[in-house]
DNA sequence: GTGCCACTTCAAGTCGACTTGAGGTCAAGT
DNA sequence: ACTTGACCTCAAGTCGACTTGAAGTGGCAC
C-alpha cells in the first residue's frame, strides 16, 4: 500500500487532520517525511491510531498512552498496568451499577416525595459522604462531531 | 438549627467554599442573607448539597441539575429524566465491561504480541470504528483536591 | 504556467467545573 | 481601639483533548 497523505490517513481512521497533526505534535504518531510541505504518512499508522482509540476507550490519558510506546515505535503492552486499569474500571463499573439501580429506583419509586422514600434518602446519603465518585476520570474517547 | 455560615457548610456538606460560592453564582444554592459581607445560609443547604452531589455522581451536570429545582427551590425530579439517564448509565456500563473484559483478557494472554491474539484484534476493530465512546461524559464527581 | 485549494504553521479559543490570587472589608476577640 | 483573619469580589488560571482561525505555501489538474 503506498504511502498516504493526512487527508487519507483522516478518512481511513476516522481521525481528523487537526488531531492527527495534534498527534504527531504530542509524539503519538509520526509521519515518514514530507512532500514539500505535507505531511506523508505509512499505511500503518492507522493501525497505530486503532490502538490510541482503544487506550481512550479504556479510560488511558494521551500521556499514558505515549508510554506504551517504545522509543523504536512498537507498542510496548504492559499487562501490570491493563490490569490495574481493568480493575479501575471494575471499581468504575460498580460505581455507576449502584447509581443506575438507584435512579431506576427513583424514577419507580412512588412515594410522594423522593425524601421521603428510605431508598433515595440511602443514596443521597451515600452521594454526600462522597462513597462515590472518588476520581473524575474522562470516559469514552473521540466526542466525534 | 441556626444558620451557618460559609465555613460551616463546607464543613458539613465536605464541598469548599470556593465551591459553595460557585454554585451560588450558578444558581444551584442560595443563601438567605448576609451578616455584614458574610453569606448566611439556612442549613437545609446541606441536603440540597447532597442532592447536587448525588446529580454530578449520576452523571448529569450542573446545568442540568439546576433545571432539577423548581423556581421555589423545591426538588422537581423528573421520574422520566432519571429513567433516561438511568439508560445511559447502562449502556456506559456495557461500554465499560466490555472495555475491562478486553483488558482483563489482554494482559492474561500469552500471545507473543498482543497484535497476534485475535481476541486483542476484534477489540481494536471494535474501538476503532468508534464503536466504544459515542459521548465523552464525565463520570464521578468531586476531583476532591 | 497558473490558479485553486488542500495542505501548512502557530496562536488562541472551547468546554465544564472549579480553584487561585490579589486586593479589600469587617465581626469579633483582646 | 486595634488587630486578626475569616470572609468578600472579580478576574484569571487550570486541566485535557482538541478545534478554530488567520495567514501562508506549494502540488497538481488544466
Amino acid at each position: 500500500m503506498a504511502d498516504l497523505d493526512i487527508a487519507a490517513v483522516a478518512q481511513r481512521s476516522g481521525v481528523p487532520a487537526s488531531t492527527l497533526r495534534f498527534y504527531e505534535e504530542k509524539g503519538l504518531i509520526a509521519s515518514v517525511g514530507r512532500r514539500g510541505l505535507r505531511r506523508v504518512f505509512d499505511p500503518g499508522v492507522v493501525e497505530r491510531l486503532a490502538l490510541i482509540a482503544l487506550g481512550r476507550a479504556a479510560g488511558f490519558s494521551l500521556d499514558e498512552i505515549a508510554l506504551m510506546f517504545a522509543p523504536d515505535g512498537r507498542p510496548r503492552i504492559d499487562r501490570q498496568l491493563l490490569a490495574a486499569k481493568a480493575q479501575e474500571l471494575d471499581r468504575t463499573i460498580q460505581r455507576l451499577t449502584a447509581m443506575r439501580d438507584g435512579l431506576r429506583h427513583a424514577a419507580a419509586c412512588r412515594a410522594p416525595s423522593h425524601m421521603e422514600c428510605p431508598t433515595f434518602r440511602r443514596i443521597l446519603r451515600a452521594a454526600a459522604s462522597g462513597a462515590m465518585g472518588e476520581r473524575t476520570r474522562r470516559v469514552a474517547p473521540r466526542p466525534r462531531k
